[in-house]
DNA sequence: GTCTATACTGAGATAGAC
DNA sequence: GTCTATCTCAGTATAGAC
């Protein structure tokens, strides 16, 4: 196997693991199972927990851009936007509901103890936020677009807090719609004020 | 030093580092070290590490117990007792910006492996629910009740994580507003319809 | 590039002296 | 009730054979 294709695994196996156990609790062996190397092996790619970690967030970046792209090109405008944004706990509700969301368990979890790549790991907040910000300029909420992000943010890390502690579906489904609401309820005075003004 | 001083001692540093560093961050010689007993004197007292958890979520639930308590009798009714429960992000925010939310931080993580004590982390979060259930019942929010007991815990969890994330104490601020002016949107109708037929 | 063997550390936990 | 000494185990990390 070549190195790059083992370092892929590797990455993919700890970001796994990360999530559904936590960094902390992640060790080497766990992941070294995973992937079915040794122990041993695994230094030739990485030298420190810390630089998977590190391997591991610059991932879920890409990722990430890679989704928002995608959504970008299927939907119809910035409210579709923002929605396909909100749907997503309704689309990953079984991992939620087990693990929580991804980005928020990492970034509390890293917070705690002012982890070295506490910031990366909240730079995948910044991604959401300032596209979702990007959105909202867009439909003309001017100085309120990073506050709206914000907003909507904040809204599903609670709702995916409370989702995994009583593991609750119907939860989810009020609160995506909620927030739905919400975002209309947010855009049609815009609307109503450019159809005036047009 | 009598037992049950040692005890409450041990309680006591326990919970403040297992929500600053985390439940599997901290080790044992951390609370020996701040309690200032030897390591083997612990075992005296607890007979593993779950069994100090356990005793710091049962003393976490009495202290909250009595915080509820002290609300009803300090607030004029149930929208000041609510106004309370919304405002212990503003009281709290220090805290808050470097570990989160003391709650939501340690079910979170007891919750990615399913610890033994996930329950009982939880019944906190259902000490609040039930408590800010019982507030919006007496407000005639009727069958809507726990839903917004359930919306108001998530909006807390969500505002916590992103004020940890970005240590932002406006953010914290202008979203405790808006979960103030969510009440009395919340409550108005209410009192309106109350006014009408009384 | 991958393996085995191993060093070193700190964790949770126990035994027994005082 | 508290201590020191010690055990066991799992963690990260390294060295060197293949």
């Amino acid at each position: 196997m070549s190195a790059s294709e083992t370092r892929q695994q590797i990455v993919e196996a700890a970001d796994e693991l990360f999530y559904h156990r936590g960094y902390e609790k992640t060790s080497f062996s766990d992941i070294a199972d995973a992937v079915r190397i040794s122990r041993g092996n695994f230094y030739y790619h990485f030298k420190s927990k810390d630089e998977i970690l590190d391997a591991v967030i610059k991932g879920r970046l890409t990722a990430t851009r890679l989704v928002l792209d995608s959504w970008e090109t299927d939907a119809k405008g910035p409210v579709d936007c923002i929605r396909s944004f909100i749907n997503i706990l309704i689309a990953n509700r079984a991992d939620i509901k087990k693990y929580g969301c991804p980005i928020g368990t990492l970034s509390t979890e890293l917070s705690k103890f002012d982890h070295v790549s506490r910031v990366d790991a909240n730079r995948l907040f910044t991604l959401f936020r300032t596209w979702l910000c990007e959105q909202f300029e867009m439909l003309g909420c001017g100085d309120n677009s990073d506050r709206f992000a914000m907003h909507l943010l904040a809204r599903s890390q609670g709702v995916a807090t409370l989702a995994a502690a009583y593991r609750d579906d119907d939860f989810i489904r009020r609160e995506v719609k909620e927030m739905s609401d919400w975002l209309d309820a947010c855009v049609k005075p815009i609307a109503g004020a450019s159809r005036r003004a047009g």
